[in-house]
DNA sequence: AAATTATGGTTTCATTTGAAACTTTGTCAA
DNA sequence: TTGACAAAGTTTCAAATGAAACCATAATTT
C-alpha cells in the first residue's frame, strides 16, 4: 500500500533540454526522473508508518502536524501541511476512528473543531518519529549537510518555477 | 485528474536530521519536502496530456517509450520506464482502444505481443513532445546548466540511498 | 434585520490504483 | 517425454483518491 513498483532508472546522465532535441528521451526527462525519484523515497517512509500501524500518508502527515504540542483546527492542519481539506478530513476520520486524536468545538467557529493528539496518539507519535529521523539520515547519508542544503534549494526554485507554469485556462502575457 | 492539491511549502530552509532533535518538524522532513516537490511538477506535466488528450500517467509514459522508432514488447517498455506490468498493461490497454498503437503477435512469445505507434498514435506523441520539452525548460528555467546536473545527481544518490534501506522484513547485517 | 455570498468541513460518486489471482506459454530438470 | 517452475500479460477485487456536491455556520452587503 502506497508502495511504488518503480524500478531504478538506468542513468543519471545531465538532463538539458537540449538533449531533447534529436529524440525525446523518457528517461532523462526532468518530471520523469522526479517521479522515480519521489517514489523510491516515499516507498521507505510509507513503508514504516504502513506496516506498523496500517496509517496512510495523509493520517501520517496530519499526525506529524498534530505532533506540535497545541490544538489545530482543520484549516490549521491544511495550511502547514499542504494537503487539501478533503485529505485532511478523511485523515481526521481516519485517526478519530482509531481513538489517536481528542476533539472539541471551536469557541470561535461553531463549523470547526480543534483537535490534538490523545495520549495513544501521543505514543504512537511518538514512536515514529525517531524512526523517521533515522529514515532520513538514511536517505541524506551519501550527502554532505552542503549537499543537502543545496538540493532542497534547488528543489525550492524549480517548484516555484512549477508554480508559475500558466494554467491551460491561462493566458501567458 | 493526476492533480496533487498540495500548496506551497513555507521555507527551503536547511534540512539536517539535527533540525528534529528539538521538535520533528513535517516541514522540514525531506521526504515531505520530495512529496511537495514532486506534486508541483507532476501537476505541470499531466495537465498537458490530461487536458489536450485526456491521457493518464502511465498511457503517456507508454506512449514516450513507444516514441522511439522501435517495435517493443509490454516487457521492453516496463524495463525503460520503470513502471510495473500491471501499470504497462493497462496504459496499453487505454492506447489501443485510442487507435495509437498498432500490435502484432511476437515470434519469439506467444504470450506477447509486439507494439508501435500507429499513424494517429505518432501524431499525438508528435503534437505532445515539443510542449513536454518547453514545459521542461520552464521547469529549469531558473538554474544553469551546472545547477541541473547538480540537482539530477544528487536525487540519484538520494535514490541509491533509498533503495538500500532494508525491507521491514530483512535485517540489516 | 434580511438576503446574499463565502467558508469550514463532510459526503457522494466515479475513477484510479495496489495487490493478488489467474491464464497461457516458455524453460528446465528428471 | 513429462512434470514442475517461471514468465508474460490480463483480470479481479478492494482500497484509495480526485472532483464535485452538499450542509451548516460565518461574514458581508443591502
Amino acid at each position: 500500500m502506497g508502495r511504488s513498483k518503480e524500478r531504478s532508472g538506468k542513468e543519471g546522465a545531465a538532463v538539458v533540454s537540449s538533449l531533447h532535441d534529436k529524440e525525446f528521451k523518457l528517461e532523462l526527462f526532468f518530471p520523469y526522473l522526479t517521479r522515480v525519484f519521489y517514489s523510491h523515497v516515499t516507498r521507505t517512509v510509507s513503508r514504516i508508518y504502513g506496516e506498523q500501524y496500517a496509517m496512510k500518508p495523509h493520517e501520517w502527515r496530519t499526525m506529524a502536524i498534530l505532533g506540535v504540542r497545541e490544538s489545530l483546527t482543520p484549516a490549521q492542519i491544511m495550511e502547514r501541511s499542504s494537503m487539501d481539506k478533503v485529505s485532511v478530513s478523511r485523515a481526521i476520520t481516519g485517526l478519530r476512528k482509531r481513538g489517536w486524536i481528542l476533539e472539541r468545538t471551536n469557541k470561535n467557529d461553531g463549523r470547526s473543531r480543534v483537535l490534538r493528539l490523545s495520549s495513544t496518539g501521543r505514543k504512537v507519535y511518538d514512536n515514529l518519529v525517531p524512526q523517521m529521523i533515522r529514515l532520513e539520515k538514511r536517505l541524506l547519508e551519501d550527502l554532505s549537510p552542503e549537499e543537502v542544503n543545496v538540493l532542497t534549494g534547488l528543489m525550492k526554485r524549480v517548484q516555484e518555477a512549477a508554480k508559475r507554469v500558466p494554467q491551460s485556462d491561462e493566458r501567458e502575457t
